[in-house]
DNA sequence: TATTTTTTTTAGATTTGTCTAAAAATAAAT
DNA sequence: ATTTATTTTTAGACAAATCTAAAAAAAATA
């Protein structure tokens, strides 16, 4: 079965909207999509009569098991374009996700599996979110090296390499600790430093050695 | 301006109608596009508006000036595409014609000229076809006709005259496929078939037809 | 609990691209 | 030059996806 353009807008962001529990409501879902709530009902009623989600009158909607698995392929296939717009066409990280809207719904599955491949199956895409494999599946998002963190992307230090008294002495001195958000401004290939921000500081460089010694997670 | 899958399909396949001169006609275009009369009549109308086209009533259709540009611009997006799934990903010459259709619709300028310089500016797709630059200048086609080889001349199949399934088939038994080298031995006047020689195996002889719809670059 | 407010659904209209069937124009043939 | 055949256009209808306005249901509040 293949399914519109629109149909696939609307899977992917029920998918989005329902990651808590609980169902997703009409108006929700016609904000997300910049429609109107009338427009969403109508929807609804059609994708039900595909199996793709349950929904009954007032009680908002849920993805069924088939409409997850269709979510997870235009996810995978948004993302893996993405990870190519940016990897292999060097765009900026900041500018693909217009362009990777439009691409997400071609509809080739050889097509994703070959550039699946030609990109060496990577695990998560250039903001940081996972990719799901061709059976759905995802990494668990851990937590990278900061050394590995995308430039402009909010982080939260996790973890440290070391407690050795030298490295906690440095971090305390930078006011660095567990929990500290920041974010990578440039990166500085002639001694791989990297200039950090934390909110309400001025921004500085820190070194090679400190970064690799750092790992957050993406907030 | 912009517009939308179904009006660029109309004026992709004027463009390749026109290639003649005279004007195109209706029929013509149902035919091409494998819908009826009265939905071409009522596109032709809307297109016309648009500045994208000549028409007049039983007369027929050209392009405008504009709509040339952006037959060139689609034209030349199916064609990087086609030589990014060959060339990059790894696709078969003869599967990659209907990815392409898709493809060639995806909108963004910035996406067309990065593929371009990442595939190094590619003057012919893997069909033999020529790709328009983004001023939509195309190189001269240095192929000629399988039929207008002359005898004894080395050459390589460099494009197909038809993607169809039928010529595909009938390569593929032969073993004959892009880059294939070639000699012609021998023409018979009685129904144009020609005698043609691949190295290492015997010469055997082909149809006026399949010559007609092989194109090859003496090398 | 009764009433007000918000959310959601229905009803009917609109736009895009398509279709069939019939009418009009053009081309071909006697 | 008529008649016949073909091509093209009009007229009216339909399906997809949207909208506005009004009605119905659910939630919030007094």
């Amino acid at each position: 079965m293949s399914f519109s353009v629109t149909e696939e807008n609307y899977i992917k962001a029920i998918y989005h909207l329902q990651s808590g529990e609980g169902n997703v409501s009409t108006n929700e879902l016609a904000a997300e999509l910049k429609t109107k709530a009338a427009s969403v009902t109508d929807m609804l009623k059609k994708l039900k009569t595909k199996k793709l989600l349950s929904y009954e009158k007032y009680k908002g909607v849920r993805l069924s098991g088939e409409g997850k698995k269709l979510a997870l392929a235009i996810v995978r296939k948004h993302r893996l374009w993405e990870f190519f717009l940016v990897d292999t066409l060097q765009f900026g990280w900041d500018e693909v996700h217009e362009v990777a809207e439009e691409l997400e719904h071609i509809s080739s599955k050889k097509l994703v599996e070959k550039l699946d491949a030609f990109l060496g199956h990577p695990k998560f895409d250039p903001h940081g979110d996972p990719i799901p494999d061709s059976h759905g599946k995802m990494a668990i998002q851990q937590q990278i090296n900061l050394i590995d963190l995308m430039i402009n992307k909010m982080a939260e230090v996790s973890g440290v390499g070391s407690q050795s008294t030298e490295l906690l002495e440095l971090l305390k001195h930078k006011h660095i600790g567990i929990g500290t958000r920041l974010e990578v401004k440039k990166k500085f290939s002639f001694d791989h430093s990297i200039e950090i921000k934390i909110k309400n500081q001025n921004a500085f460089t820190i070194s090679q050695q400190l970064a690799q010694a750092l790992f957050v997670k993406i907030v």
